[in-house]
DNA sequence: CTTGGAAAGTCAACAAGACTGCCCTATTAC
DNA sequence: GTAATAGGGCAGTCTTGTTGACTTTCCAAG
């Protein structure tokens, strides 16, 4: 094992001491330079999660807009246009030149609304499904090999931090987020 | 305390199980739910931590490519621009324009090299400066936040995840970047 | 039943920030 | 003296975001 550089970690050991607030918790004084290395990390870590699917996208004329899309159609099947609009924080228009060009292609499909028929519900087809795998599957691997290079303790502590950069609202779509449709693999 | 949803963390304890490998070391067993749920938990958490100076910034005219430059350039002044190129990992031309308009605002200075008379050495000014670190402050902030809800072994997890995230050459820059300057506040 | 408004789609125009390809100068290295 | 390197500039393209304006479809309240 020993997935690039997992042993040598600089976690919160260097440099970062800990002391007894008058409640008796736990406080971190941290210095503006591990600060910002977390902020670098930040940085370089999402360019390399996004970079293996970026690459299968480019391949097929796709971009980040369309990943997501698939994204977020696979996670709730038949989500309104508006729904995914909202949880992807663009526009209409933005989102409709996306969306027309995976409905064109065959791998979304839009049905009117059950109870309201103004509605669009999306779907992904066999094809769109296929596609979303894919991609995901590529970021699992890479989340997966992470995870288990830093360990359990690691990866509580990494949603944690995550989870606590959010912003209420952010925090709230998240979390709403949280009940999957069903046990698909 | 308690920001925004620190305490109910949904960390590793909830559905992955620990089981010892055969050389002994722990093994973590994560489902595909998990695994996407951290990949989401990645965008939103980008997202929100890009929202700040993202902000500020298209009050005047800059983009996210702008901070990137102002960051680098303040972390390691007097870099060359071939060096900026490679940690930013974009071209020439692109970084041209971004470069071009932080000199003509007067916030980013370019030097003829000492050693080397082709090369360009680039200094942030007072006025760059007092940018870059409006920018990072946010950031930090928002950091610093979240390091203090999710306490001191998540902050070490969180690194480690993001380490073990990059791939080997985005690894290798990031730690290059390891030592700093001078010890600016 | 009519009308107001919400949901969705469409068209046009624009900007940031990436890209490529090509050309040019200054300077260093061989 | 020539080749290679560092940098800059110009032209054009692409994706993905933005506004604004307009239409169609459709539900629901008057």
């Amino acid at each position: 094992m020993q997935q690039a550089g997992a042993g040598r970690s600089f976690g919160a050991g260097q440099g970062s001491r800990l002391a007894a607030g008058p409640g008796g918790e736990t406080l971190l004084f941290l210095t503006d330079e591990q600060l910002r290395r977390g902020i670098e990390a930040m940085y370089f870590a999402y360019r390399a999660f996004t970079s293996d699917p970026d690459l299968m996208l480019e391949e097929m004329g796709y971009g980040r807009a369309h990943h997501r899309t698939l994204h977020f159609i696979n996670r709730d099947p038949g989500l309104t246009v508006t729904a995914l609009l909202d949880v992807l924080g663009v526009t209409k228009q933005s989102l409709n030149r996306v969306l027309r060009g995976l409905l064109d292609d065959g791998l979304v499909e839009s049905r009117v609304g059950r109870r309201d028929r103004r509605e669009r519900q999306l779907y992904l087809t066999d094809k769109g499904a296929a596609l979303e795998k894919r991609l995901s599957e590529s970021q699992r691997a890479r989340m997966r090999a992470a995870y288990r290079a830093a360990g359990p303790q690691a990866v509580a502590g990494f949603r944690q931090v995550l989870e606590s950069m959010m912003d209420r609202d952010t925090l709230r779509q998240f979390q709403s987020l949280r009940d999957l449709p069903e046990g698909k693999a």
